[in-house]
DNA sequence: GTCTATACGGTGATAGAC
DNA sequence: GTCTATCACCGTATAGAC
């Protein structure tokens, strides 16, 4: 029946999908193996290449997927560009940390796969329909109103960022050098959803109180 | 005669190193060839094994000279514990700057292979004979002094380390989003020494004018 | 110490039955 | 759509001559 086949149909693709994932975002591009993924989803490899031609193809569904996730969403939260830095910072932390707390491998595969295939940026750049525009323009706004200290907006962007994501790129070396434990780690990491706005906000905001 | 063979064994290894270095850096091990680390020695590949035992135990050896210099010299700076916490940022900012101008993609390459195989953290950490106690040390006493605000010393450690080193492990994706071209992006990563340390300086020092 | 030649296992990809 | 069987190639590692 048409119907069933369609069902099986996308089940499949998302077995695969899910499977090549993991394995993908745990190994690499050059680490992962077709056998695991297959082996993974419960199928075999040949039904792999049936529904993605080539590993390089699967790959790259997965990688883009990824990528997009790495600029959330917090353009809406710039209210239109007439919002506050402050609330920026916040809903930008915040955002990363709400995603970094469910995939916390997500930075390292995205970082060190761009590293391998710089070439390719632009093409993914254009793909995700990325745009710091916005941002950018609110930063600018901010230090007109006199909100923000004068500063380049691509620094501070770049250390809201880097400050969010970097105890997730170097967890296992920084849990190891500073924490008892991977829990405890994982509460230092909750922890910063505030350290980090505060100290962002201490250095650039020109009147604030915490 | 022996002493030619010294000189020329000495000569080889080295050789046999610095291509190991240029390739895996690059690539990681799982993309790296042992043909392309001949290649670029300009040996061949029976040589790489007769000089180290296999492709892993030559990895380990570029791998853990890698993972030392990522803790660069800032024990130095700390004058014995006697020293600022303004110095200490400023040092750790500039020993980051130096090596990472020199060596842009060090921290892309131990970042991404220190997650690939987390197991080995422990062992690294030891034989790189890395210890964190002193910096910690310096920070808790610039606190005490009402140097410093009352912060996590851990979270201020890893703020320094994390706006040092963000900027060129996700260097392809800020330079294309950001910049015009390589050249200015490195320019702009030059003007961080400075960025940075005000930034820092700005957020966890109770008496601060730039 | 350095080379050429080769063994050996694994890996992406395809052919073809059901 | 899904499977088994198989191919063609590549990459690490070793053997053995010089």
């Amino acid at each position: 029946m048409a119907n069933r086949n369609l069902k099986e149909n996308k089940d499949t693709e998302k077995l695969i999908l899910d499977a090549a994932r993991e394995v993908f975002i745990r190994k690499g591009f050059d680490g992962a193996r077709m056998q695991e993924i297959a082996d993974e989803a419960g199928i075999n490899k040949a039904l792999l290449h049936y529904y993605f031609r080539s590993k390089q193809k699967l790959f790259d569904t997965i990688f883009l997927e990824a990528f997009k996730d790495f600029w959330p969403s917090i353009e809406s939260s710039t209210n239109n560009g007439k919002g506050t830095v402050k609330d920026l910072i916040k809903s930008a932390v915040d955002a990363y940390m709400d995603l970094l707390l469910k995939m916390p491998f997500l930075p390292s595969f995205v970082v060190g796969e761009i590293n391998r295939s710089p070439e390719r940026i632009q093409e993914l750049l254009q793909a995700s329909g990325i745009r710091p525009d916005f941002v950018l323009e609110v930063i600018k706004r901010g230090i007109e109103k006199r909100e923000v200290i004068a500063i380049d907006p691509r620094d501070l962007i770049i250390n809201i960022v880097g400050l969010s994501l970097f105890p997730f790129i170097s967890r296992p070396v920084l849990s190891r050098m500073f924490f008892a434990s991977e829990e405890e780690y994982m509460e230092f990491l909750a922890s910063r959803r505030n350290s980090v706005y505060e100290f962002v906000c201490r250095s650039v905001l020109v009147e604030y109180q915490s």
